[in-house]
DNA sequence: TGGATCATCCAAAACGTTTCGGATCGCGTT
DNA sequence: AACGCGATCCGAAACGTTTTGGATGATCCA
């Protein structure tokens, strides 16, 4: 409604002037700036944003493609690491949206769509692959992208990562300390980078001690941890630990447990990793690990904020530790 | 990098043509239009967002803001709703965007942002209060909207709704007819309207059987749920059974039964609402009540997309029945 | 043969902003 | 008196589409 042009004609000023005005520029008085600045703050004027986008070919703002299909996972850190970017980004003038789109070839349209019609400045990806699509994509359009997590594709590109080969290394190591001999690794799929880690972690402490892996892979949620667990527990050398990948299939996992009429964590330790909110509130309690979301949310705007103003994503790469959180679903093997 | 006009000289006719072509009109040849998409193919073409809308005035997507502060709740549902409504939006060649932002003054700058920079064509509104300021200022700038959830503000707009009363009524007859005497309700904020909606309904039902209410307002999430929960089990007067406004808060109320001594269902039944994936692997499981997120996905889309067609609100309502999901934390009281 | 109709194409305007390259004016310097 | 300079201001172009309002031939009918 209320333009640069009717703004500047009500003031009597050109569009120039009024639009100097507004963006600060040095070459307009004090006197007419004041002038402009009410104006325009009583009429309520806020720049077309297609028009400026069009002008300055930036749109500025940032876009987080959401990989969502039924019942998928960690869609809470998400949420949260939404947050974290879009208060960072804010600060910057960014927006920051999300776009949800199911996984797979449509996905990789959706990113088409965003970066060849110029409908954002950046992107984050995240639930990254070893063999990623996306990010081969994005290498090759040469578009700033940031991912949340590694992938095994071969380019230089900004990344945020928790250590979870580290990660599943201390709390196998922790599980042995406890006297377990038998830790069974519930895993997520191992196409995801995060599965591969947290299974090398493990691996590498077994390894250390002398132990076999006791190793299942599962869809990365409540079903595919208890049936995964219910599989292990029946097991005729039944594991006394479970680590598993995800919180969510450490819910499972608890529940198998109960099932099978094991109590945790005097007949079986549970471990898990995210630290969603429920976990808190579990029965028992879940020992999980944690990477601090907030963090990671800012660093990953800055590096995006970076990328887009071209600077080189060699620089901007940062695995983070990863926090262990001690509750009561650990115990000493019965 | 390539655009209408690029296109046009390498083929050798005029933007308009090309435009044209490209968007089917009835006036260019079968055989240009031919050639023409195979040249836009070939290059890659893509339009520019901004110009597009620009010139068009509209900008094709869609927008929700999702109200974030540290742990707040529901946030499963948000994501699985806004999967379903992308899903329905893409049909129609919108996108659909999220964005967080703290609630409060911050959120209704959102908006304004928004509306008044014209950064889209349309908003949902989720999580409602009785008295909502967003609606309020969306409906005094005329803007098209939609709310998941109602509001007790004055004015037409379209809204979406689980019948969150009748819900909560009948749940409380199931307790009843167990022969649960003592029905106690763990209450969400009373400022948003479901919680409102959810407390009607069972004091409907108690009222109905002469029974007094027993009630308390929590936050909505498993803390809440668990001091909630805790002070109505240590009072003189157990209640036999908790209804709760949602399943986090059910969570939080299972683990404070559990910190008592108290066995559910045998001691306590529990009841939850929205049926999260993990309700289903809770101790024991929970019995809850689930509104179909998909089916309301898509009713708000077509609503929204009828508004931004000029459609009455007026026609746009829909309260839709809330299924009751019957697991293992229910039984008749000791 | 002349006029009407149809199929096909196009020039130019418009959307609202940002920005380039001056224009104008007053004032102090030489 | 001419000049240079700083402080202010502005016209016009440009961003890449969509759309209006024809233009141009070819074909058909009387």
């Amino acid at each position: 409604m209320s333009s640069l042009r009717t703004l500047a004609k009500s003031l009597g000023l050109s569009i120039t002037t009024v639009s100097r005005a507004l963006d600060n520029y040095s070459d307009v008085s004090e006197a007419t700036r004041a002038r402009v600045r009410a104006a325009a703050e009583a009429a309520g004027y806020r720049p077309n944003a297609a028009a400026r986008r069009l002008r300055k070919g930036s749109t500025e703002m940032v876009t987080m493609v959401l990989p969502t299909e039924p019942g998928q996972f960690n869609e809470p850190l998400y949420i949260e690491l939404l947050a974290a970017l879009g208060k960072r980004l804010a600060k910057d003038g960014y927006d920051l949206t999300l776009l949800a789109s199911p996984p797979g070839t449509e996905e990789i349209k959706t990113y088409r769509r965003l970066v060849e019609g110029r409908r954002t400045d950046g992107l984050i990806v995240v639930r990254t692959r070893r063999d990623d699509a996306r990010v081969r994509w994005l290498l090759d359009a040469d578009f700033p992208f940031v991912t949340m997590g590694r992938t095994d594709v071969a380019g230089d590109f900004a990344f945020v990562d928790g250590d979870g080969e580290a990660a599943f290394r201390e709390a196998t190591q922790r599980l042995l300390a406890l006297g377990h001999r038998r830790i069974a690794l519930v895993g997520a799929p191992t196409a995801f980078t995060f599965a591969t880690l947290r299974r090398a972690g493990y691996r590498a402490a077994m390894a250390a001690a002398g132990l076999e892996p006791i190793e299942l892979e599962v869809a990365a949620d409540e079903e595919g941890g208890h049936a995964g667990a219910s599989a292990l527990l029946r097991a005729p050398a039944r594991p006394t630990a479970l680590l598993c990948a995800t919180d969510r299939i450490a819910y499972g996992a608890l529940r198998a447990a109960r099932r099978l009429g094991l109590s945790v964590p005097a007949d079986l330790s549970v471990v898990g990793h995210d630290n969603l909110p429920a976990s808190a509130f579990s029965d028992p309690p879940l020992t999980t690990m944690e990477l601090p979301i907030a963090e990671t949310g800012d660093l990953l705007a800055d590096m995006l904020l970076a990328r887009i103003g071209g600077a080189d994503p060699r620089t901007l790469r940062r695995i983070c530790p990863v926090r262990f959180v001690e509750r009561q679903s650990t115990a000493p093997p019965p």
